[in-house]
DNA sequence: GGTTAAGTTGACCCTATGGTCAAGTTAACT
DNA sequence: AGTTAACTTGACCATAGGGTCAACTTAACC
């Protein structure tokens, strides 16, 4: 869970600059961060590191040594992975001065991220909490959903049953379906995208 | 995956009369089954076979010899659990004549199972297709949602881009969030689930 | 080109789970 | 009450995955 040498928090963010890596742990580095990204893109955040480790054509005990483990690692990609989208998503939505558009533009996006990048769905769901970049990544989308929601409501544009955590719900259930069946053809997901939205609408 | 003896097939279901179960055969069998309903109820039709022996107050080789496996266990289990609940399910929309009222009532009865019993998304997902009942009861749901929907479409009643592949993938998404998140409370599964029949009318 | 601290790794331990079987136990029949 | 086929089970093997470390390798500096 921890490295083996070091104070706490000594995992790859806390490179000192004045313990600079030799040039093959380096090496080592970028080549696990690029297995790391391309394998959580396919299998999810929980792929087997041991995969990792031979894609990366190190041995699995050089993760340990590098990011001290799964957090660790998660920490170091997880911005290539989505947390830059994800803030790209919701630096849009906000700009979208009209407060349905604002939130169709936010759900769809956010919906095609969960297309295109399964990782997203184990992020929404903090399935590992000890990441702190994945924990701060869901708390900005809830803030976010939050806020939107409020705002639709004022503007009498989203029924007013109609809550950020059902937002959330159904997020999480489109996420998890899209991981279990066989992915839905581009327009089918984006129909039930125009579903969903419409259901949102005040009656 | 099968019997260690017996010709194949030969799965508790097929207990011929003329070899009856000795007292004490029987008596695990019937603890076994007490034991796998509650678990399975619990945790879902992935539990370890090693907790529900324990349960059963046998060891797991018991279970592999009187039920062959998982699969055997399920099938002669899943009607207690849910097959029953879902040909009433099935039934009773059938009953209704108002096509609009027949798939509101489908739907949120197979919604209100998902919430009671989740070992039916398992069902739905035929996570263990081994099984020949859990196939059957996927096979029935989608031949039901099937015709629901186009009894639906000729009415005019349900919007015409809508599709039993999306009331399937929409049933999962929920199954697989309500075993993921903690239960939400009732009225707000309920208000989804409104939310979600409304957005099945024409727009 | 020698010294050494940094780095890597094969081999290991651990847990959880599915699955099997030889050997012992017991119900049932005579 | 003796015999035996039915039955149960502890002990075992296998797989998958997380996690660790002593011993080896090597980059970097003199």
């Amino acid at each position: 869970m921890s490295p083996r040498t070091g104070p706490p928090g000594d995992r790859e963010a806390a490179q000192v600059p004045g313990a600079p890596l030799r040039a093959d742990a380096a090496r080592n580095v970028a080549q696990i961060r690029a297995a790391a990204i391309a394998a959580f893109r396919g299998r999810g955040l929980d792929t087997p590191l041991e995969a990792i480790a031979a894609a990366a054509g190190v041995s699995k005990a050089t993760i340990y040594n590098r990011f001290g483990g799964r957090a660790g690692l998660i920490d170091a990609v997880i911005g290539k992975l989505v947390a830059a989208e994800m803030h790209a998503i919701m630096d849009k939505a906000l700009q979208v001065a009209d407060p349905w558009q604002s939130v169709a533009t936010y759900v769809t996006d956010r919906r095609d991220l969960q297309y295109r990048e399964p990782a997203f769905t184990d992020a929404l769901l903090m399935t590992y909490p000890e990441s702190g970049q994945l924990a701060a990544i869901a708390s900005a989308a809830i803030d976010m959903t939050t806020s939107l929601v409020q705002r639709g409501h004022d503007a009498g544009v989203i029924r007013q049953d109609f809550t950020a955590a059902d937002l959330y719900y159904a997020d999480v259930g489109n996420g998890l379906a899209l991981r279990k069946l066989p992915r839905p053809a581009r327009q089918d997901y984006d129909r039930r995208t125009r579903f969903f939205l419409d259901s949102l609408r005040p009656r």
